[in-house]
DNA sequence: CGTTCACTTGAAAGTGTTCAATTACTGTGG
DNA sequence: CCACAGTAATTGAACACTTTCAAGTGAACG
């Protein structure tokens, strides 16, 4: 919670905090920032909720520590995961067309937020013009998430959505500053199942196939991230005739000369296309 | 082409014109409109591209009139279809963010397209506050229908999604003044299988099924919607033990007493959680 | 210490894909 | 206007991937 400072008791940040989580860089900030606006933190326990599907809308979200879900409710009540929020990502961007939240957000962790009022967001953006297109452009960048969000799965194998799904949050701890490596993960494979559009069982079986392949280890919710290259470029596991071939190839070769069986080249001859 | 006026031998429309198209309204519209703020269009052919992948962003498009896709092309070059644009939608929202565009837009038939240089947008947004939050707005509409459909990727069957692709046509030609019951297809079924994340021979069949069932008459690209609220509401066709049984029983029942099988009531049983 | 929830793993089933063959369109040039 | 080539659509059969159902293990927490 390096952001943030006191005040009437409770955490206040000012535009440049919250422009640095955003990664948006504004060069006359100083100037901006001399009027010492303040936005507030609000902190949430873990499972509470941030708000709900049909909530009025009147302000936005910054994450500043923590992890999040948000998700979707269909007519039968089932959870869609949308998405993993962390450390820089905001929310509620969807509840600025209809004034009302269009999905919901539950702490997954205990989390402190920046409030953002959208009224005061969009004042400060007519009196400083680079602001506004700093709106602009986080909203479109939302945007294009979602499409490569759609893209994945529209056109990945379950495979290939999980070896992503790992990769970008190696990507993520890294820009966070922990270990690309070597990570906890805070959902489940109930809702990692329901983020790439799988049932919970194949999460599961594809951590373990990843396991046994070495590309990774995993142990419960604890994932070390050992092939980062394979996890990138792999497409789909080869079809299952010819990855029964192999492995009962890696299977004898183990057997015959206690070799560590696969590795991360002999894996590369499956990343087809 | 309704909207729309010569003027050096082109179209322009106004600021009204274009609000209307989006189904954006603006109490104050006349003062706005009063400076006789023109948009220019521009005409593409069937099967010109609009935009490209990384092609420098500076201008929005809304359709005035025609059929477009957007996609998206994977590293090894295949597309995935994120959209399909007709009259009244916005193109290039994904672009803002990284003065790039982030996908590519191609016409599926001849089109007429306004053009709305983002900076003239801006700087309206900031002498009309209602125009600024016309354009918030609409953002956010944009990633909300991204939502929805990351969310039906995510959970629906092949028949589901190829149920709700037909009833989201039947709507918006509806909206558009033709008929929300006989329609043509634009889009080829490679493109819908692409768009639903399925194969162009899943669509095929789905849409065969469909017609079997009396659920819509399909003849190559023309589609009659002859049981809309069934397509709405269905979620899965039957398992194919029980969905054999229930042809068998069908073609029994035509069979003995020529009357027509199936129809909306008999498929309700089937819509299920 | 027992209950609960999360996770793993196996076996069977089902949905959707792939491959392949056939038919139907579309547009072009003779 | 027709033939032809090329693209689009349909359909069948075999197969593969993912799910479903089920059982069992493990960790967390009162």
């Amino acid at each position: 919670m390096e952001a943030g400072r006191q005040r009437q008791g409770r955490l206040w940040s000012n535009l440049k905090e919250v422009c640095d989580l955003l990664h948006i860089y504004i060069p006359t900030m100083s100037s901006i920032g001399d009027e010492e606006l303040l936005f507030q933190h609000v902190q949430f326990k873990s499972g509470q909720r941030i708000h709900t599907i049909g909530q009025p809308f009147d302000t936005l979200y910054i994450v500043n520590s923590g992890f999040l879900k948000t998700l979707l409710i269909d007519e039968f009540g089932n959870e869609q995961v949308l998405s993993f929020p962390m450390k820089g990502d905001i929310l509620g961007v969807d509840g600025i067309h209809s004034k009302q939240h269009a999905s919901e957000a539950v702490a997954l962790s205990d989390c402190d937020l920046i409030l953002l009022p959208f009224k005061k967001l969009t004042a400060l953006g007519r009196t400083h013009i680079e602001m506004e297109h700093a709106m602009y452009s986080v909203m479109s960048r939302e945007l294009v998430r979602e499409q490569a969000m759609v893209g994945m799965l529209g056109a990945l194998s379950a495979e290939a959505r999980v070896a992503r799904f790992l990769v970008s949050l190696s990507d993520r701890y890294s820009q966070m500053g922990y270990s690309s490596k070597l990570f906890n993960l805070r959902m489940t494979r109930h809702e990692i199942g329901s983020y790439l559009g799988l049932t919970l069982e194949t999460v599961s079986r594809t951590l373990s196939a990843f396991n046994e392949i070495g590309m990774i280890t995993v142990d419960q919710r604890t994932i070390c991230i050992r092939e980062l290259d394979a996890l990138k470029t792999l497409r789909r596991l080869p079809p299952s005739r010819s990855r029964a071939k192999q492995l009962a190839a890696n299977k004898l070769k183990s057997a015959a000369n206690k070799a560590p069986p696969p590795n991360g080249e002999s894996w590369g001859q499956f990343v087809t296309a």
